[in-house]
DNA sequence: CCAAAAGTGTTGGTCTTACACCCATGC
DNA sequence: GCATGGGTGTAAGACCAACACTTTTGG
């Protein structure tokens, strides 16, 4: 039953491979970002983009730079998943693969396919692990950096998928000092909504909702 | 900014290895098992017992195959945690590592070292990453199939740090619906105590305490 | 009969939820 | 002036924390 080097000699080299699950809001809809395979036995079929660690990257590194390829954005939340690393039929081809959540602003995002993928689309997803966000006050990363209190409830019924109490929230969320009022106000078509930002974006195990 | 190919052709094929965090309780405390290692650069330092993945499995099981080696136990709760990769000054010997958390029953243990270990202990833990343990029922795995409510009681005074009071703590218990009372009592040194056992060893996400 | 752990309910405080009306603006 | 989202307080119920005495056994 011993080991180590018994499956040393019996090699174990896979790649390593990243991929990132990565999610936005837009009017409301969570989406998620997919790319389509080009070539190999693979091909056309939707995948979540991702690709191998370089030689002189860390694997959260890989997973950031993923993520700047292929939206353009370098300030989302970024949080290591899982790990998935089953043996293949051909141990040449053997990959392992550590996937991440990302969580970017719709806004800032420029969708870029590398030369790899035919195409690179948001696909609708119908809920997150949400698990997480409930505990957490990562839903920042979703959300420009002035907001106001309407619009982050907004984002808390899309993720938690059903429709929350304004003056219960407000109280809450406020409760919380995570925020700060800001002295703009937001003028749109009705009544002008005062501005709110994060005091800071970092991430903080909090029981929100 | 195109990578992907560009870092395959750079080539990364790291070693990819696992440790294990392995937790256990003995007489109300906390203990974690290290390794010493016998050769190399490292020699005579104590750490996580780990090894190499194996050609034909998975990185689970690259985890559970070192926890059955060293402890001798099968049915442990075992959670991946974290998987780490810096790379190294010398891209030779660069390695991925995933990590595991591991609770055991103290009692099922036989401790077993491999030959590239010169001694293998338990050591005191001064506290686990116990969010997790909050939220869900895997204390099971560190208490025998029966046991009574003082016991289970003790493991979470132990896991949580601070004393519980117990009729609270068994109308919270009890009113999840997790345990069975046994018919048996276990007959000590004084009044007899029911034993119970869980319903289901399979972890839950329930808040418990 | 004494020591030691097992077993059992009630109360006060806190937190959560439900709910309705007026306000400020654009058109 | 009307349509639309912004802004605000209170009351009822659920949940949680604190607390003391009786029971059963072994020695």
């Amino acid at each position: 039953m011993e080991s180590g080097r018994r499956f040393a000699d019996t090699k174990s080299h896979p790649w390593v491979a990243v991929d990132v699950v990565i999610y936005t809001l837009e009017q409301r809809k969570l989406q998620t970002l997919l790319v389509q395979v080009k070539e190999g036995a693979f091909a056309g079929r939707w995948a979540f983009p991702g690709g191998l660690m370089g030689a002189e990257e860390s694997v959260d590194e890989a997973a950031e730079r993923e993520v700047l390829e292929r939206t353009g954005v370098k300030d989302g939340y970024i949080e290591q998943l899982y790990t998935f690393g089953k043996p293949e039929r051909d141990p040449a081809t053997r990959a392992v693969s550590v996937s991440y959540l990302v969580l970017v602003p719709y806004p800032s995002v420029r969708l870029n396919p590398a030369p790899k993928y035919s195409d690179i689309r948001w696909f609708s997803a119908h809920r997150l692990p949400h698990s997480k966000l409930q505990y957490t006050n990562i839903v920042y990363s979703l959300l420009p950096r002035e907001f106001t209190l309407g619009e982050l409830q907004e984002v808390y019924e899309t993720i938690l998928n059903r429709p929350l109490d304004r003056r219960n929230f407000r109280k809450k969320i406020l409760a919380l000092g995570l925020l700060t009022q800001l002295k703009k106000k937001r003028r749109g078509t009705h009544r002008p909504a005062s501005l709110y930002a994060f005091n800071e974006k970092r991430p903080m195990v909090i029981e929100m909702l």
